[in-house]
DNA sequence: GTGAAAGCGCTAACAA
DNA sequence: TTGTTAGCGCTTTCAC
């Protein structure tokens, strides 16, 4: 029942714990025959090493937080794969959470990764209305490792990883205006959150560039960026809203999928009824019943990036303050959703 | 930068360590005053617990450890948020492992977790033609309470939960076979591994009933059970294969998808052309480009569950030795991409 | 190249 | 109700 430790071995083999620690791992300080005899022994007792007691005795865990919103969002599945598959390369491990999207979900995270002494963090902020950043602040403040990755905070000043998201709704935008789309209803997250600012701000952009006029009702604030939402919101304006628009386009793909969802339950028709677009390039975007038209992240890299960093912080904190600020570049993906609309058609509203 | 301690405490405090640690802990054998007294020093210090050390001296980590096979699945997915559900409801903590299907990786998670003490686990088993399940045998050998999720095997007398696949594939086959399909090729994992014998005997089963013949030729084995592989085996049946067919079943939704996707890539119309179904109902099965007939597994139960046998022998190790063996029930769901062949046509290979 | 002693932060067991 | 002592399994420091 009770495990074998270094101790076991040191006896067995007839040294003293430290070398049967050094031996286990591979220090130099050993002579090459009692690390052979050291490492026998250990595989034949079928010794284990306790990571919880080294972990506790050398202050470190090895173990980097990873804090993201919704693991159901192939988009967030694919970033902790990317960080994973780095971490694993350093010989770090994860330990995950899910905030959901809710600051106070958030919080307890962070709180419950400090307890559990990961060496750093990463962590897709949730930063709402009502929030408040304290436990960001207390990062910075206790000078723990972290970095914001795909989104990140005006407030403080940290280091992030994230694709330029301006330049991926202008471009987008840009592209539904050529195909002669002049009412764009957008669906983003809290007007507060910077990742919903750039995309607005990105819009506007691309509005202002084609002599367009900025019009605030057709910004739709959404809790949440989850399918379920995308469906709800979906369904209201498709069968409340009447003023006029002739295309939507959301914070990501899986809310677009779920608005696709209620317009078909609805009977309209995409992209003929009003062209859709989406953000991310999720693989099912792709396969949609209408395939998704949509802004591709380099997902992969996002999530590399962001380990390579936030691995830094931690091995050299002597290092420079200096916080690093990565855009990298979203792709504008053309599929099916969209259709130029430049022989003029009246959007009918059945029902 | 040196973190606050319970000793710290004491000392502001002017009590003893235990008495901190009791304060803190909720103990009864402290005053309600120094309580009090104890609860607000360690406020004010901003004094955060040490996991670590605390898992270190109880000999338990409050961790239970999930090795699933691949979380971009939206099945596993939301396996996975199943059951941190409802390990946090019981006050343990995630550490998630992701195999890749890969036997040889699970084993890697295994140790890994066993390392890191965790105090149980649950696991995806991947269990391929050449594996060995030594792994599992050591975590008998060891005490170590696992439970099986979603899969099960038949070397070695486990806990497990899962969904009836018998049953699910019965159900699903005796649908098309009334639809007038004959020639029903089915794409699974491994021929060996109990997941996919399941599904072939209900298969089979469905085909006896009806008086039609099982032919060995219409099985396919697929090595992963991704979108991608899904995709690769669409496209090569659907262009080099030249048996006829009138419907594709799979192990599962994505790899459906990804044959969705192939047969659209080369130009055939689902179900006119074929007719293609799924397995667990996954979010994306309803929105496809075809939306997918399916069978649904109770996920968040199959968590739950899992979750509720593993934790009883977390906590009464004493208990007896006999394993529960849950099947939950799967339900057929019907959708667009099964059509009836009852007047019959001859399916059309273009190329 | 090897070892002895001490300590990481907490709790269990026993004592008062 | 409170405290003392010892120890969890490992590494660090310093000495040999």
């Amino acid at each position: 029942m009770d495990s074998i430790t270094i101790s076991d071995i040191a006896k067995v083999v007839g040294v003293s714990k430290i070398t049967v620690s050094r031996a286990l791992n591979g220090s130099p300080l050993v002579s090459e025959k009692t690390k052979r005899k050291i490492i026998e022994a250990a595989k034949r007792l079928n010794y284990r090493p306790n990571l919880i007691a080294k972990s506790f005795a050398k202050g470190k865990t090895q173990t980097i937080g990873v804090i993201i919103t919704d693991i159901t969002n192939p988009f967030f599945a694919e970033i902790v794969i990317g960080i994973e598959n780095a971490a694993k390369k350093e010989g770090y491990h994860l330990l995950l959470g899910i905030s959901g999207d809710d600051i106070e979900e958030e919080k307890k995270c962070v709180q419950d990764l400090l307890e559990r002494r990961v060496d750093g963090i990463l962590i897709v902020p949730t930063h709402k209305k009502y929030n408040d950043l304290e436990h960001i602040y207390t990062l910075k403040k206790e000078k723990v490792p972290f970095v914001l990755v795909s989104r990140n905070l005006e407030e403080i000043d940290s280091d992030w990883v994230m694709t330029d998201l301006k330049k991926g709704s202008y471009k987008l935008v840009k592209y539904l205006i050529k195909l002669g789309h002049e009412k764009i209803l957008f669906i983003i997250g809290p007007r507060e959150v910077t990742h919903s600012k750039y995309r607005i701000q990105g819009y506007k952009n691309a509005l202002k560039e084609a002599n367009l006029n900025f019009n605030e009702d057709l910004l739709f604030e959404g809790k949440l960026s989850t399918f379920e939402e995308g469906y709800k919101i979906g369904k209201r304006i498709l069968s409340c809203y009447h003023e006029d628009f002739d295309a939507i386009i959301t914070i990501n793909d899986v809310t677009a999928l779920g608005v696709l969802r209620a317009a078909i339950e609805l009977g309209f028709r995409v992209p003929e009824d009003f062209s859709l677009a989406g953000y991310d390039d999720v693989i099912f975007a792709s396969i949609a019943e209408v395939p998704l038209t949509t802004v591709a992240q380099p997902i992969r890299e996002i999530g590399e990036k962001s380990v390579k960093i936030l691995l830094n912080k931690i091995e050299n904190k002597s290092e420079s303050e200096k916080c690093e600020h990565i855009f990298l570049q979203p792709r504008l993906v053309i599929r099916d959703s969209c259709k130029s609309r430049l022989i003029k058609r009246k959007r009918k509203i059945k029902r």
